[in-house]
DNA sequence: TACAATCTCTACCAATCTGATAGGAAATTA
DNA sequence: TAATTTCCTATCAGATTGGTAGAGATTGTA
């Protein structure tokens, strides 16, 4: 399961994305209904890794750090919940030898797992937070406004 | 990531579908590099999930509870680690609500992990024991015997 | 019957992770 | 200077994970 650190990290950067430009921890915390000081701490963590600017200040708060379009869910869930693989020695990022098996080749549950994590990250690392956005827009517009445009 | 739980009990039913019959917990302790105490809890799990019958007393042990080619690594690992799902509102054997969430059809995380999920299950809820020992003497095959064959 | 082998059950435990909360320091704007 | 906002450090309760201990129940065999 994904934690709530993660669901909260891509909920934030993904109403980042949608207002654009500068937003304050106070504003996503209630919209996205996010305990304040908690989100605090995920932003933190993804201005470490580069995914936002933050500003001080009066007028301060969160940017994203590169276009929408350029920040894969994947990259947000590797930075909060660490490997995405299920076998620490399928991991392509977060790579180790699982110190109870003998010989990795041999090993018969290695070879599906590869499997899984090809599957699992052949979505993730190819869907962005603007692919997301853009989802959604396609979603409302064919319940309501599409019609009018042809 | 996989519980340590999971790759046991993974483990210990490719042991025993491998072997076939009656195995004793020792042994795949042993074979398998898994504590024994913890084993025996691992085992009892499956027993009641009606994966293994066990049998008591000086020649006891445990047997696949049905043909490996009927037992599945999904099911395993939804016996000893829950909910394949990255989101338990897109979970279909361990459905819940995401409290925090106003409406679910509008969540744009919702869609995404639910492809997710349907390709994860796709691999885990159609691949089998007997599909993994297979894999693994079709390997062995192609290093060493299969020529013999033709 | 005694004994050894094996599963079964209950309880317990240390370490780590998760999901927060508290309070103040530092920076920026007005 | 006052208000606002991020930043940093510390703390914490509860759950989970990975495992251990020991006694009890059941069965096969000598």
């Amino acid at each position: 399961m994904l934690s709530q650190r993660s669901r909260y990290a891509l909920k934030a950067l993904l109403n980042i994305a949608r207002n654009g430009g500068v937003r304050q921890v106070a504003a996503i915390s209630t919209e996205e209904q996010i305990p304040r000081k908690f989100l605090e701490a995920i932003m933190a963590d993804l201005r470490r890794a580069g995914l936002v600017r933050s500003t001080r200040g009066a007028v301060g708060g969160y940017a994203l750090g590169r276009p929408a379009d350029l920040i894969t869910f994947a990259e947000v869930m590797r930075i909060t919940d660490g490997p995405i693989a299920l076998l620490p020695c399928v991991s392509r990022n977060f790579y180790q030898r699982c110190e109870d098996c003998p010989d990795e080749h041999a090993c018969q549950l290695r070879s599906l797992f590869s499997e899984v994590r090809d599957a699992v990250t052949g979505i993730l690392d190819n869907r962005t937070l603007a692919d997301a956005l853009r989802d959604d827009r396609r979603r409302d517009g064919a319940a309501v406004g599409e019609e009018v445009m042809g």
